[in-house]
Parts: structure tokens; C-alpha cells; sequence
DNA sequence: ACAAAAGTGTTTAGTGTACACCCATGT
DNA sequence: ACATGGGTGTACACTAAACACTTTTGT
């Protein structure tokens, strides 16, 4: 079966910039080997072409495209995709004009095993500090959706996703630090993330302490309480967390 | 002449959000008014189709058919374009599966006269506090863009770009409250925007006040040394205005 | 005389940062 | 005994918001 048009179309596909965080709180990058040409065996994100028809339903949305193609490649299901940016320059596909629409989201990756299927011949989380060359212009999608989510995390209490249910104020420092790629000042972070004169979403595990298996007292252990926070978020409350600059 | 693919593509549009603003420091919008159907007759965005090819060197890329567009359908030659967001609902456009790609870019409208050509029986800015019913999802585009053009003239002074070169605090205090839509107090705007302690890029003209066709004192007329302003960015310089909250 | 707008000052509460300290724990 | 890291206190500089006041103009 073919397709006829009256001027040359594009191709348009999706690709998923998917970040995950290990239980020592690293960040982690989903990707996928390439079972074909081009770029065979090559590492890349996880993506694919989108469906799409000229008659009515008109094919699947760009976001369900990749929450497919995401699904397909590695078998991988998250709540939340956001569309980071399109990438259409000419010549970043040597098969021909192609326009990628690409999308971010942040998971635990313990709750998310990577399964390679489809055109993906593996699936893996990769530590984002040794990331292996990529497929077409995927560096450069990765860089900028890592500055999105830079941004994000000062504004979008995002990397309460990130962390089990259950954590350490330090945990959750770690974690900014991983992302961010610097130090924060351990005492401020807490004052920040815990407010007095200001709501606070997250709660302290009255009976918990961490079971201390290195030195140390054994921290409390907290958990986020998004109802709260969504309650406050619809009251007008937008969270706002500082954790520009380094301190030793 | 036609085209043979595979599998069905899609078409790919681009489509302009051009704010304006006008010499009384109002918000304005650049819409066409469609020469064809669908939406014959009806305002809408500037825009249409990105031109591609599979064979290098592929056709042009999404952000030249923006300028393109724009300068065919309105007459409009724009500094700079940022990419907004890309629309691919199925069911947008009746024609069939098309995905645009929005761009949205501010500019003095009385330095961009709007002229219909091509596609466009008009091309006209108009106020933005009342604008007409609008084809396909373009009202939905536009308020995203209003919603980003809020957020970035917090950490960017892209304010300065829509006033005249030379201009008086109140001109810009007025701008900022056309885009926000609320008042800010006169005093604290003026501190955060002239600050003491922090490199400071709106300049006095020294000899210069405002030739007073109204009540009150000649104000001193300023000009944005853009010059200054670079270099600081590039020292780790970044711009912010606070003008969050109302004060009667 | 009055209203309107420019420009400045002051007060207050709050914020971010740096840094120091104590304490509980494992080794 | 010591290092490590949780948790807290505090001092300092700076900021935004509110609002009051003076001055200068047009009417």
C-alpha cells in the first residue's frame, strides 16, 4: 500500500528523553540499541514515527504516539510525558526530512525495567554521567532536556517523584545534586525544603527514623504529601525552591 | 507532480505569534485574514507550510519557514523567532492530519507595517484586548504564548525591545502592566528596574526629559545600553524583575 | 487651587547565605 | 576516640512591598 500527496511531506516522529534515578539517587538516562539501519547497533532514545492518517480519527496525538512508542521500545508505562521541543532541521536523518517532536519525563527507575522490543534490540538505563555516543542529533536533545529539567526543579517540586515514597532530607539533597551538578549546602537545603512560615508538603514519618546503617544519628524519614500540596497549588501557592549557589 | 510514500505522512505548518506593541504602549497581535477555505474570511495566525524534500538538501528548516511565512503572508521581516510549542491534536484542521510548529516573537508594531499578501487577503495588527474569533485552535496557541511572554519578561528584558529606543520608566512600567494585566506600584518598579547595588543597563540620557504635553513633571527619558547588558549576561549576569504582586 | 505623575525615602518583614555548633551513631 | 552526617542556631546582607512625601507640571 502506498500514500500519494499532491506537495512532499515530512516525516514526523516522537522521541522520548525519559530520566530515571537509582536507588543510590543518580540520575539515569532511558535508552535503547537500534535493531536497523541507520545507525544500526548505535545507542539512542527511545522513539519512533507517529500515526497518523488524513480521514477522520486522523491517526493517535503526538503525546499518545509517545507513550506507545515508549511502551514498545522498552516496555516502560510513565504518567507524565511533556513536550520538550521539535527538532526539524534538514539533514539530522539521512533517511530523508524528518521532524521529531521530543518529550521528557522523570521516574524511579527501580519501579520501570527497561525491556528492549520492537525496533529496540536492548532497552537500559545508563548512568548520565557515562553516556555512550548517540544516534543523529540525540546529544543534543539530551542537553537540552536536562536544562528543562534544571529549571523545573527549582519551580515543580519534580524530584519528590523521583525518590521513593519514603526519604531522607538527604536523599532528596542528593538527588538536587545529582541534577543540578553541584553541591548544596546540607543546613540551608532543609531550611528551604522545610519552611516554617510558609506551607509545607513535606511531612515527617512520626515513628520513622531511618535504620542507621553508616555513621551518624539516623535521620527522620518524610514522606510528600501531595494532596496538601495540591489543595495549596489550587489555592495559589507555587512552590519555589533556591538552590542556585554552591557553598563548600 | 506529485509524492508516493510508504506509510501516510503528515502535513507540517508553522505557524506566528507576533506580539506587538503600539505607540500608546498597548498590546497588539499580527493576524491575516485567510484568502481560502477552510476559515475563508476568518482571522487567524500567520502561517502555512513547511517546504521539505527527502533528498538533501531536504527542504528549509521549520524556523526559516516561520520567517518565510511571515515575511510572504503580513510583509513582516522579524529579528527573532523562539519556538513555542507544537500542535498535533488529530482533528485540528479539517483537511487532514496536519501538526504546526508555533513561533512566537515580540516587536514596535509601528516599525513592522502589516501587509496582506499571498495567502493572506489581509494582514493588520490588532488590539489585543479584543480580538476576533480566530481559525482552527489559534486561539490556543495564542494564550500559550501570552502565558510564556509573561514568564520571560521576569528574566529577560525583552521589554526593551518593544518600546521606542528612548523612553521613560512609566512607558515601561505601562508595557509591563499591558502584558501582565495588572498595575504595579510606580516606586518599586522603578527600583527594580534602575537597581543601586546590582549592574544596572537602563541608562539616563543626560540631557534629555520629556517634552510634557501632560500633567505632572517632565520625566527623564532612558535608553537600554544593550551593549552593557551583553557583556554582563556573559559574566553570569542574569536579569530578573520582580513584579509579581498588585499594589493599588 | 488642584490633580496627576515623577521621583525619592522609610519602614517592615522576610529571605538566602555562610558558618558554627551539638548530638547520635558506627567503626 | 574519632569521623561522619543529621539537625539546629544565628548573624548579616539584602530584598520586596507598602506607603508616604515632595516636586513639577497642566488645567
Amino acid at each position: 500500500m502506498s500514500f500519494t500527496y499532491e506537495f512532499p511531506r515530512p516525516s514526523v516522529t516522537i522521541d522520548a528523553v525519559v530520566f530515571g534515578v537509582n536507588q543510590e539517587l543518580e540520575l539515569e538516562l532511558l535508552l535503547i540499541k537500534r535493531r536497523d539501519d541507520p545507525f544500526k547497533d548505535c545507542w539512542a532514545l527511545p522513539g519512533g514515527f507517529v500515526n497518523v492518517a488524513d480521514t477522520v480519527p486522523q491517526g493517535e496525538s503526538l503525546e499518545a504516539a509517545a507513550y506507545r512508542e515508549l511502551r514498545e521500545e522498552t516496555g516502560i508505562k510513565v504518567d507524565y510525558l511533556e513536550q520538550l521541543y521539535t527538532f526539524g532541521e534538514p539533514g539530522r536523518d539521512p533517511r530523508g526530512r524528518i521532524i521529531s517532536v521530543a518529550y521528557f519525563a522523570l521516574v524511579r527507575s527501580k519501579d520501570h525495567t527497561a525491556i528492549g522490543g520492537d525496533d529496540a534490540k536492548e532497552a537500559a538505563w545508563m548512568s548520565f554521567k557515562a553516556l555512550p555516543k548517540l544516534a543523529f542529533d540525540h546529544h543534543k536533545i539530551i542537553s537540552m532536556a536536562l536544562e528543562r529539567l534544571r529549571s523545573k526543579i527549582r519551580y515543580q517540586p519534580i524530584g519528590l517523584n523521583l525518590l521513593p515514597e519514603k526519604f531522607t532530607i538527604s536523599q532528596l539533597r542528593k538527588l538536587y545534586e545529582a541534577i543540578l551538578g553541584y553541591k548544596i549546602n546540607h543546613g540551608n537545603f532543609r531550611r528551604q525544603i522545610l519552611p516554617k512560615n510558609r506551607p509545607n508538603f513535606i511531612k515527617p514519618v512520626r515513628t520513622l527514623r531511618e535504620k542507621s546503617n553508616r555513621t551518624g544519628p539516623p535521620a527522620q524519614i518524610y514522606f510528600f504529601d501531595k494532596l496538601l500540596y495540591e489543595n495549596a497549588v489550587a489555592k495559589g501557592f507555587d512552590f519555589k525552591l533556591n538552590c542556585r549557589k554552591i557553598s563548600q
